[in-house]
DNA sequence: CTCTCGATGTTCT
DNA sequence: GAACATCGAGAGG
């Protein structure tokens, strides 16, 4: 297990939201594995990003993006979802990766469990995995440097992919340049 | 397959 | 009081 580390989050974020994509995002819980590959993230690029929860400053709900690299940023939305993000860039710089997508890759019996859903809706979305891999605000603040519940690490036999780009999902508040930015990245499929 | 719409509660104005 | 980094049901093609 090659455990990624606080350098490869303290790194700009555009460049982190790439190399996070075929990386293994893994789940400890209840000594079962609950893991996938990452394929699909978006970049939110701190305060000069309009589209970034920490635009406006910083507030109770954003104050983990304002703190180190290598730290979960999980928010509740729509009255009823989990996102998770990986916060980016040096202390202070308030960003972050958040991850939309996984392909199953362990633990798929504990994962429709909590999703009641088999085959590709198991985590083809951002609150999708947050429920199949069980996290909510209880990781806001967590450590995912440490290997420990919560973690992300390099897979072995990672193969070359192609990045596929596009602009960010649901974010039609923010500013038409930052509307229109391509970052959200994706492996083709 | 695509599109529309309601759910549901925290956060921010 | 409005908005929300979404999802899934249901209707229609």
């Amino acid at each position: 297990m090659i455990l990624l580390n606080s350098n490869f989050y303290n790194r700009p974020t555009l460049e982190v939201a790439r190399d996070l994509l075929g990386k293994k995002l893994v789940r400890r819980m209840d000594g079962v594995e609950l893991s996938g590959i990452i394929v699909e993230t978006e970049a939110y690029c701190g305060a000069g990003d309009s589209a970034c929860h920490a635009h406006r400053g910083r507030t109770e709900r954003n104050a983990v993006m304002f703190g180190p690299p290598g730290f979960a940023y999980v928010y509740f939305t729509y009255g009823m979802h989990y996102l998770l993000n990986l916060v980016t860039e040096e202390e202070g710089n308030p960003c972050a990766v958040l991850l939309r997508s996984i392909e199953p890759l362990s633990g798929l019996e504990e994962m429709q469990a909590r999703r009641k859903r088999h085959g590709k809706e198991l985590t083809n979305g951002p609150a999708k995995l947050c429920q199949a891999l069980g996290i909510d605000k209880s990781f806001n603040g967590w450590d995912v440097t440490r290997g420990d519940t919560l973690w992300v690490e390099n897979r072995q036999n990672e193969r070359p992919s192609i990045v596929l780009s596009t602009p960010r999902i649901g974010i039609e508040y923010a500013r038409k340049k930052d509307r229109e930015a391509h970052w959200r990245f994706l492996l083709k499929p």
